[in-house]
DNA sequence: TATTTCTTTGCAACCCGTTGCAAAGAAATC
DNA sequence: GATTTCTTTGCAACGGGTTGCAAAGAAATA
C-alpha cells in the first residue's frame, strides 16, 4: 500500500542504504544518489517511516505533554505555546489528560512503551515526586510551573512562587489596605502553598496588617465564587490576593453579588494574566506570569538534555509582574 | 538500558515467541508459561515497546488530533473531552497545532511518518478539503464540528449548523424582535455560512423582522467587541444571535460601554454553551452543542473504522438546544 | 601514469517486536 | 498402550528502517 524504503531503492535502482542516506541529512551521499533517490521517492510518494527509524537512532522525536488541568482557560495558551514550539523544532506533542490522576505509574508506562525522547509535565499542582519518576527512569523531564524548592533533583522551569507571593503583599500593603487575605486554590498544591508562605512572609513586615487566608477546592469560577460567597458571610477583608485569575473571576462575580464594588469597596489581584483579564468587561489587577518565556524555555531545556540526559538539574525561574488594571484602589 | 523482549527471554530462559504471546491477548500460551514469563518481566521491569510492534501489527493506537482553534475557551472542553475519550480506549492522542494553516499537506505527511491508526479533525472552519487529503491517503479521518452537507465523501459529527440557525431565528422570532442581526465568526468559516443560511432563511418567514448579517474577523473575544463597536456607530438592532459564546461575551461588554443594557435594550443569543456562558456574571442565553455526545459519537465512529476501513461515509448530527438565561427577554 | 587519499556505495547485521508453520508435548479416544 | 486430536512451543522470516565496515570509485598527489 504505502511505499516503503525497498520500493524506492527498486525503482531507483540503488541499495537500500543509498535511500536511507539520501534521507538523513549529513549522511555520505553524492548529489547524483540523492537526486537520483529523491526522483524515485516522490514519484512513489515516499516519506520515511519515523516510528521504523526510531527503532535504530533511538529517537522519536515523541514528547510526552503531561497536564492534569484542562479547566482553566490559561491552559488552553499553555497548550497553544507548547504545541507551536515543539512542532517549530520538529518535535510532536503525545498529550496526556491526567485528569484526578497523581501517580505517576500508568502515564510513565504508557509514556515509555512510546519511547518518548522526554516528558513536559505542565502543571503547578502535582507533587515533585511525578516528574521524578520519570527522571528515575532516565527519561529527560521537565517540570513546567513547577516547585522548584523541593525537588532539585528534577528540572523545574517557571516562577518563583514564593516570591510572588511577597509581591502581592508588597502591592498590597503599599495601598494601604489594612486586612488582606490570601484565596488560595487547593491547599494540596505546591504553587498555592508557595504563594501563601511568602505572602505571610512579606505581611510579617507590617505589622498593622491583619491577615487571614483560606483556600478553594480548586482552580476554577465555581470555588472562587463559592469560597467568596461563604467568606462574605463572615469577616470580609479589605483586599483579597487570589491564587490564581479564573479564581478571581469567581470571586469578582460573588463580590458584585453581595452588593460590594470593586475597588471601592474591596480590593483584589490576581495570579497569572491571562488573556481573559485583560478583557474590558474583567479588567482584573494581577500578576503577569510570563508563560511564554517559561514555555520556551522548558523546550529549549529539553531539547539541550537530549544531547546531555545527565545534565546538572537546574531551576529557571523568570520574575513575574504587577499588571496594573482595575481592581485595586491607588497606590499612596 | 530498558529492557528488551529478548531480556525477558534469556531471564526466563524461554524463547522470544513465548514472551511476546505472553503479552498478546489471546495468543496461544500456557498458564504455567505466561506466569514464568511474567515474572521475569516484572523483575526487568519489562513492558513492551508499542512502536516496535506496530511494525508488524500495523496498529500503532496514536491518533492525529488536529485542531486550528486553540483561543477559543470551549476548546479546552474539547481538548479535556477527547484526550479522555481516547484514553479510555488505550489510543493516545498526538496533538497538532494547525494555527493559521488550512493546507493538509505538512499535517498529512507528518501524520503519515508516524502511522496513526486515525486523524480527528476537531474544528468548524476548515475546508472538507482538509480532511479528504487525509481519506484518499486511506487514513481514517472524522470531521468533528464540520461541515456535513459539502463533503460527503468523509465521516462527518457534529451539529446541523443550518438548523441551529434556523433555531436562534425561531426563537427571536417567538420572542418579538423586529429588528435583528446575525454576527457571525470569519466569513469563511463554513460553521459560520451555514449558522447565516438557516438564519435566513427562517427569517424570511417573517416579513415584518428587519433581518442584517455581520462578521467578525475570527471567533474571539476582542473581534466579538470590536465588531460591536463598529456596529453601535450605525443602527443597532434589536436583538443579535453570535455565531459563538466567546464572541458574545466581547459584544456583551461592548454593548455595556455604549451605555445599553442587556436584555433591556438589547438581545443577545449566543453559540455554543461552554462552561464560562454559566458563569453568574456572564449569564448568556445560548445554544448548547452537546458537545460530549459529539465528542464520544467522533471516537466510537473512529474506533469503528479500524474494522472497516472503507465503511461508508456518514454524517452523524445532534440536536442543539436553547439554553436559557438571561441575555433575551422573555417569550410572548 | 602509478600511488595515495578521500568519498561514495553496498552488504549484512541489527533495532524490537510479531507470526506462519512445523515440531513437540499433552490430552482425548479407541 | 497405541493412535488421534488438540495445545503449546520454538524456529525463522518479516515489518521498515539505520549503520559499521569493507570494497569500489573518484580525486589528489607524486
Amino acid at each position: 500500500m504505502v511505499a516503503t524504503l525497498k520500493d524506492v531503492a527498486n525503482k531507483a535502482g540503488v541499495s537500500t542504504s543509498a535511500v536511507s542516506r539520501a534521507f538523513t541529512d549529513g549522511a555520505s551521499v553524492s548529489s547524483k544518489m540523492r537526486k537520483k533517490v529523491e526522483k524515485a521517492a516522490s514519484e512513489l510518494g515516499y516519506s520515511p517511516n519515523f516510528l521504523a527509524r526510531s527503532l535504530t537512532t533511538r529517537r522519536t522525536k515523541l514528547i510526552g505533554l503531561v497536564s492534569n488541568n484542562f479547566h482553566n482557560p490559561i491552559f488552553l495558551e499553555v497548550f497553544d505555546l507548547f504545541t507551536r514550539g515543539l512542532q517549530d523544532r520538529g518535535l510532536r506533542p503525545l498529550l496526556v489528560n491526567l485528569s484526578d490522576e497523581t501517580n505517576p505509574e500508568q502515564s510513565l508506562q504508557m509514556l515509555r512503551q512510546y519511547s518518548v525522547d522526554g516528558v513536559l509535565v505542565a502543571s503547578s499542582t502535582l507533587p515533585p515526586e511525578f516528574s521524578m519518576a520519570f527522571r528515575s527512569k532516565g527519561i529527560p523531564v521537565i517540570n513546567t510551573f513547577g516547585r522548584y524548592s523541593s525537588s532539585p533533583e528534577v528540572h523545574v522551569v517557571g516562577i518563583d512562587n514564593v516570591e510572588a507571593g511577597r509581591m502581592a503583599a508588597r502591592e498590597l500593603a503599599q495601598r494601604n489596605y489594612k486586612a488582606v487575605a490570601f484565596l488560595g486554590g487547593p491547599e494540596i498544591a505546591t504553587s498555592t502553598q508557595d504563594r501563601l508562605k511568602g505572602f505571610r512572609e512579606e505581611m510579617a513586615k507590617y505589622p498593622l496588617i491583619r491577615i487571614s487566608h483560606t483556600f478553594a477546592k480548586e482552580y476554577s469560577f465555581q470555588a472562587g465564587r463559592t469560597e467568596m460567597l461563604r467568606l462574605s458571610k463572615g469577616d470580609v477583608a479589605e483586599a483579597y490576593f487570589c491564587g490564581d485569575d479564573v479564581l478571581s473571576i469567581g470571586v469578582l462575580s460573588a463580590i458584585k453579588d453581595i452588593g460590594l464594588e470593586v475597588p471601592k469597596d474591596i480590593g483584589l489581584i490576581g495570579f497569572n494574566d491571562m488573556k481573559m483579564s485583560s478583557w474590558e468587561s474583567i479588567s482584573l489587577t494581577t500578576i503577569h506570569q510570563p508563560i511564554q518565556q517559561i514555555i520556551n524555555s522548558s523546550i529549549e531545556l529539553m531539547v539541550a538534555m537530549f544531547d546531555e540526559p545527565n545534565r546538572y538539574p537546574e531551576a529557571r525561574l523568570f520574575p513575574c509582574q504587577i499588571i496594573e488594571r482595575g481592581t485595586l484602589r491607588p497606590r499612596l
